[in-house]
DNA sequence: CACCTGTATTGATGAGCGTCAACATAGACA
DNA sequence: TGTCTATGTTGACGCTCATCAATACAGGTG
């Protein structure tokens, strides 16, 4: 595994690595549809910036995309993405 | 996801949100065996002080379990953990 | 237009992290 | 015992991060 492959995999666990994110992160994931309302998902004991805040962070990792659809703003997971990472984590199977 | 098993997991991903600690585990998940020396994975240009470090902290994530044998400190992966993470990673496979 | 709700940004603060130099410890060998 | 190599620990520095209050922006409704 080359340094720049490391910089980039770790950026996504990094994003994960956080309680609240990855709370925000699993609710998108297995909610209905494979995306969520930003309204569904802030219940996680921090503040609404907190959570805005949280949410950009996945995205700017590459782990959620976002879209606004009128009042609401709607994240959805990056399928490959998550692929990719569950590969590094199953190394016998993969490599 | 409740909070608790928030903080578990993101423990786990947080101690791979790190290049280099990413490297090194990543160095003795493929070693043969599934274990390897540190002499053999402290090529990733850092101190060796901070080799052991990351080795450390790693080790309290529980990803990472270490055994003296004489001269050399030996680190083998966790996998019951690694499937764990996996699954995390896996939504549409998992729940 | 004014007003309300949902979401993002700014600025500040306190805590945690990665890194290294220096030092300490463990084991092997003479 | 002394010495050398391999690995771990300590202490400190700079940097990043998580969080919130305050504010700003976007879109809907009247």
């Amino acid at each position: 595994m080359t340094a720049e492959e490391a910089e980039t995999a770790a950026r996504m666990f990094k994003a994960l690595g956080d309680p609240v994110r990855l709370r925000l992160f699993s609710a998108v994931a297995s909610h209905e549809g494979g995306e969520a309302c930003v309204c569904d998902i802030s219940d996680v004991g921090v503040s609404q910036p907190t959570v805005s805040h949280h949410l950009k962070k996945l995205k700017e990792a590459g782990l959620l995309t976002s879209e606004r659809r009128g009042t609401w703003v709607y994240y959805r997971v990056e399928p490959s993405v998550l692929a990719a990472m569950g590969k590094l984590l199953a190394p016998s199977a993969a490599a």
